[in-house]
DNA sequence: TCTAAACTATGACGTTACGTCAATGTCAAG
DNA sequence: CTTGACATTGACGTAACGTCATAGTTTAGA
């Protein structure tokens, strides 16, 4: 018999980069069936097997487990051709949804920050396609500001790694002075040099109004997601915060 | 005890989008720690606890093992921030790796269509990242006309869905077409109009020269991979082709 | 021709990351 | 008090292989 043309476990599986065992798997579980060389038993693989463990990865790609890939490639009117197409948006489906976890990551760093608050579905924001459609629903009530928002998006985004860097640093830095001013009050010199740096932090991501810094200061003492943020730097902080703001838009 | 700003078990893994089983196996081996309500034993997790399982859920989507989630964010020197920083660049590089795969599934449309060959190793081509580097490497030396590679790349882009639709369609009735010719001789009207069909087609994707008209029948002819996609439609149509479009070539 | 290394096969146990379910305690509302 | 929803622990099962042992086959070099 001619091997011509057919390619054997290893070959393939290097091929794939996938392991033997697991073409060994898919022949015993009947996924992905070879031809068998009669002589000596080896498995041999023609180009519709190979095509055929291409659809299998795709799908194994997609999340499909290996029983749900043998009901789609075994139906009487499976199409090669149309299978890929439908592959390929369901390849640019997750794409869009990469582009929502990156989108979240960005959030969280903010958050972090103290300049934003997620709540604890945001923070899971792309890991299932149900949440997103929830988090959008959510996302315009809470943020009525949107063009805050966006400018905050682009402004994050046309800085550098290193800019990066040194803003979330100096961010710390900020919430650290602010809460060694406490002795002095909140109308203090250093209180206020100190929301004002933070004034200056937050217009790195958009340009706050009065109303949007004092209702940071007022989110920070009614949300306690903030002030769990905020325990963990001194159990007044927030209170702080919300007075030295207020005596600070006085000054604007 | 408050359990104030503490989430229970379903209430988190609603949120997250997970298993009550998974936060118990979590704990179970140590990856994610709760408190818990000394009154009834129940699992309660703060607002860090939050966080950290939104790093474990990253992380995972990234490919790590558990053991290696653990391993990372007990570092001592683990740092959130910087870790979303790296996570944002991972995402954004299979986000990458993705498109990459889309590539793939064109070319493996193409390929079926036999306009362009794509050996074995290519049809899996996205799903490891050291193919990639190989593939990338191969390809220059492979289709040393990149420019019509190029141009096919921009016109494909360019067609709507349904147009592509049509063209892939077309490819297939132009090979029967061909096929049915061939009791009438390579040089026959019936031959060669199926050969300018073929022409045509292929201008979907790029501006052929006659030496490429020429190099694909050849390579229908010297390479096993087309001789079996022709097999399928006719036992002898990969010669027909070559001799059809010389003849076709010299009327050019 | 012989030998050793690389290839192949089958078989079987182990691993990872949960899924499923049973039994039982706790909470909250009617 | 009752019932349904919530929580717990414990344990077996599952999917998709990974790992390894044993033994046959192929290939290349001495």
């Amino acid at each position: 018999m001619s091997t011509e043309g057919y390619y054997t476990v290893n070959q393939l599986a290097e091929s794939a980069g996938v392991s033997a065992r697991t073409l060994h798997y898919y022949d015993q579980i009947g996924l992905l069936r070879p031809q068998r060389n009669p002589h000596n038993g080896y498995r041999l693989y023609d180009r519709p097997a190979v095509l055929r463990l291409q659809q299998i990865l795709f799908l194994r790609e997609l999340g499909l487990s290996l029983d749900e890939i043998q009901a789609v490639l075994d139906q009487p009117d499976f199409d090669l051709l149309t299978a890929l197409e439908q592959h390929r948006q369901a390849l640019l489906e997750r794409q869009a949804r990469l582009g929502r976890l990156v989108h979240t990551v960005e959030r969280t760093i903010l958050a972090l920050k103290g300049n934003i608050a997620m709540d604890n579905k945001e923070l899971f924001e792309g890991f299932s396609e149900e949440q997103q459609k929830e988090y959008e629903a959510e996302a315009e009530q809470r943020w009525g500001s949107s063009e805050a928002f966006q400018q905050s998006r682009q402004r994050w985004g046309s800085y550098s790694d290193e800019k990066k860097r040194q803003i979330l640093e100096e961010g710390r830095e900020i919430y650290l002075e602010i809460a060694a001013a406490m002795p002095y009050g909140p109308a203090s010199p250093q209180a206020q040099a100190g929301v004002a740096r933070w004034h200056q932090n937050l217009r790195y991501f958009y340009e706050p109004t009065k109303e949007i810094l004092l209702g940071l200061a007022d989110g920070y003492n009614d949300d306690p997601r903030f002030a769990a943020f905020f325990e963990r730097i001194h159990p007044e902080l927030n209170q702080f915060m919300r007075l030295a703001v207020q005596h600070y838009c006085e000054k604007l």
